[in-house]
DNA sequence: ACAAATCTATCGATAAAACCTATTTGTTTT
DNA sequence: AAAACAAATAGGTTTTATCGATAGATTTGT
């Protein structure tokens, strides 16, 4: 049994097909079809039933696979624990972040990091809450930055700021006249949403949990932009809310229609996320470490109550 | 980097010479030599110091053997695993047992284990404490009965029974009128123990733990076992203390002698300890339900207190 | 139902590696 | 300073990981 032949078998097991496994792998088909068959006569076992297409994974190859992840990540760690001795701290970093934080965080801590960690080669991905998680458990995301609390249990979350829900109110709403919002005071009949898939759409249904009217919305409109949102909002189409963190760059006019939720406002929590294997963990804490840095400037801390970004 | 390599170096970091580790490992020593190297220019570190003798490991050297046992201990549980899934439970398993509980256990257990499971190679080496605890972190046995508890972060325990202490108090002794004796009652310095080592000793001089007398001993005469311990006592040079299974074949004018304790009685825990990375786990399993099976016939389960085995 | 496409296993050849024996180099001991 | 011991090095052999080409098997498309 080799490692090479355990990464093989997890390749395979990933994309269901010999033939794409070898590519990933940067070897023949033949290659690693032959490295597989080896072990599995090593093991006596089949691992893949290769009779019907895609192929499946036999009950003992999942135990097998299961076991490889555990020996190959132990693996890799080995080359972590030799950089960290080292004071090294290089290589590629995937990080994923959800839609709603990219274009506010990213741009925050981004150029900090870079200058502080010139060997690290940071890699973004933007993707939703769903694939990140799928992506972290897979090992093609280091690490990722997503609305917690998320209860997976291979992960492990380290929070990183609390950002305030912001009620955007035009002044033809009828809450226009308030100073302050509160959650009773929302109607998610009249709340215009960002499309499904969006953790943030969850999290503002969440805060609406009234059942009351949850059902007779008059309209549906739904995108992928806040700025959109706060378009249609002039509109006379509804309020919105927007993670505190959009509203720093309205311009002035827009501010004006900005109202705060009196405290404790609802927020949501904003946390690095990894897998609890805790590979490349001298980055991923130099990351938890340059963003929330950042972040404790641009955010004052403040009375603030988590909501929860799942829908279910 | 192999999984090879890595047991390379750590046949090397155990017996701390490259010719040793080489023989141990069935190969020769430039070869073993050469992985070694191959494995350190991999990871661009020194892992061994050859410059003085014998040779030293390097504290970056010491991680990776740290982190090589890891490797190397997820790498056997696949066999153990595929093992498990065949339902075939067999191969060599080394138990290690206490001397003072070797005589009286191994008898009762052993021909219902073998019997059980006889493709299992049971080999039992009667060893210390100390010696036990060593050689279940190096993965020199598969798993080892002892008193406990030990408090030893890499081991796992698992109570067989509970053995109480019994006195063996001959007629010229001054306790003898008692029918029932009581810790308060024991005076070290006329209690016959055993040879340093054994913590059944140790165990003894836990119970006995007023520090009146401790100093003044008149004699000291020590033997490895308790048939020795009754024949010196029989001649009036004291009492001494028996764990109960040693009281159960006296003949009928020894067990004359024998006083128990007032509950709650004294005693020693016995446990079934194995490393924490749990290796042969079905064996281990199957051991401790043949054991707990048979003793708990032997042994009516009383009120019962447990004396540390740890000199301290 | 047949042909095309897709995918895995097998074959023969090659380059890489793991390993061996013999020898050299460098320590430690006498 | 010589002897003894231990690890590195050198050169050669065996094993094996890999490749390219191809055959066999299953699924898909017409």
């Amino acid at each position: 049994m080799t490692i090479t032949q355990l990464q093989y078998v997890l390749a395979v097991a990933e994309y269901q097909n010999f033939t794409l496994a070898a590519e990933k792998s940067f070897v023949t088909q033949p290659t690693l079809s032959m490295q597989v068959q080896k072990l599995e006569d090593e093991l006596d076992v089949l691992i893949f039933d290769r009779g019907k297409k895609p192929i499946a994974i036999t009950e003992i190859g999942k135990k097998i696979v299961a076991q490889a992840k555990n020996i190959v990540a132990e693996a890799e760690r080995m080359k972590d624990i030799v950089d960290q001795d080292k004071g090294y701290v290089g290589g590629d970093f995937v990080l994923g972040i959800i839609p709603t934080v990219m274009p506010t965080l990213l741009p925050m801590f981004l150029p900090t990091f870079v200058k502080k960690f010139p060997k690290v080669n940071l890699i973004i991905k933007e993707q939703p809450t769903d694939t990140l998680i799928r992506n972290l458990e897979d090992n093609h995301l280091d690490a990722a930055i997503a609305a917690t609390p998320l209860e997976v249990d291979f992960l492990i979350e380290r929070p990183l700021y609390y950002e305030p829900f912001v009620g955007y109110v035009p002044s033809s709403h009828r809450l226009s006249q308030l100073k302050e919002i509160t959650t009773t005071d929302l109607d998610i009949s009249d709340i215009l949403l960002l499309q499904d898939g969006h953790c943030f759409r969850d999290g503002v249904i969440n805060l609406c949990k009234s059942p009351k009217n949850i059902q007779s919305e008059h309209f549906q409109i739904q995108s992928g932009s806040f700025e959109t949102l706060v378009n249609l909002s002039n509109e006379g189409l509804g309020m919105t809310l927007l993670p505190y963190l959009n509203t720093l760059d309205l311009d002035k006019q827009k501010t004006a229609n900005l109202k705060h939720f009196k405290k404790p406002s609802p927020a949501r929590e904003i946390s690095l996320i990894y897998h609890k294997s805790e590979l490349k963990m001298q980055i991923t804490e130099a990351l938890k470490d340059t963003i929330s840095g950042i972040v404790r400037g641009a955010i004052a801390f403040q009375d603030v109550e988590i909501v929860s970004p799942l829908n279910n």
